[in-house]
DNA sequence: GCAATATTGTTATAATATAACATAACACTC
DNA sequence: GAGTGTTATGTTATATTATAACAATATTGC
């Protein structure tokens, strides 16, 4: 996911994300009352990585070469606390995590996922969540939450395969 | 998934479903050259033995009580033919498995998943999917596969919440 | 029948996730 | 600022989902 997308763009200086999605999470947390602790935090920070979703296991190990804490628990307890307060995403077919580019905004959590680089870039369009509303309201199921995940080629490994990033 | 939606029905003899989509397999296979052997045969009947995803160890289960196979490759391989030749469905949210209800038609797989009675129902329109498409064009991402299911209340479950089925 | 291929059996293990209970930190009141 | 209730984390064990690797068997085409 580098040049053309709406997503983060290869040249983005990656630190201004993870700076941006901590204040964000102050700013929730502060707001409804949710502790971000040194844990959480750090666990946010490691999601927040790269845009490649990111499985428990490995933030477990990442935290484990910090000198942090040391089991399972620990790390699902974090994500299970991020994801309540919607900073960041589930991505079911992966069985990993992946950083909410616009936390407080209740989006549907759409995302297209590149096979090739990884990077996953969340859509904000309410286009797709309004399709589905709109069919399965037709067939009188009310809906209370979206699963959408697309994989294909991202707009820079459509043009340059090779071009691969990691921010 | 009862009365009302396009899916299932309450009151439908489910053993035509089972029936059709045997059928459904034999031809599909017939005209691949897939071999729909007894153990695929079984394990796709295992799957279609509901509405509801079904997960490969329930299935291994079910093998078991039926003097079937013993191991989880056992499982696992019959699904993977199945899902090759377009017979079922993954349900990523729930590891689970699940009968496709039009084999051959090419459709997306998107799903309509009932969080009271469990079933799940295929959407055959397509506006969700061109949704997608769009969203994603947009962006310059080619879309290789789609991944969309939908939790919530089906039309039944919505009315009598009490009124799950199996069929 | 025989060789090539496809399928299934078997054992072991990887990867993902949670239950249950103990300990520690925090925050509120007095 | 000590006591107390609540929230968070540590710890151990185990559940759930899935695959690797290799052996044995069955099927197909000749």
């Amino acid at each position: 996911m580098t040049r053309s997308g709406s997503p983060p763009g290869a040249d983005h200086d990656h630190r201004l994300c993870v700076e941006a999605a901590i204040a964000d999470a102050q700013a929730i947390c502060a707001a409804r009352g949710g502790r971000l602790t040194a844990l959480r935090r750090r666990v946010l920070e490691l999601v927040w990585a790269s845009h490649r979703p990111v499985g428990a296991y490995a933030i477990l190990d990442a935290l484990d070469r910090r000198g942090g804490a040391g089991a399972p628990p620990t790390v699902y307890r974090a994500l299970e606390f991020l994801l309540a307060h919607g900073l960041i995403h589930r991505i079911e077919s992966l069985n990993a995590y992946v950083g909410c580019s616009r936390p407080g905004h209740r989006n549907a959590g759409q995302f297209l996922i590149c096979s090739d680089c990884g990077n996953a870039a969340e859509l904000d369009g309410g286009s797709v969540a309004a399709a589905v509303v709109a069919e399965a309201t037709r067939l009188g199921f009310a809906v209370e939450r979206q699963t959408v995940e697309v994989s294909g080629l991202c707009a820079d490994c459509t043009v340059d395969p090779e071009a691969a990033d990691v921010g």
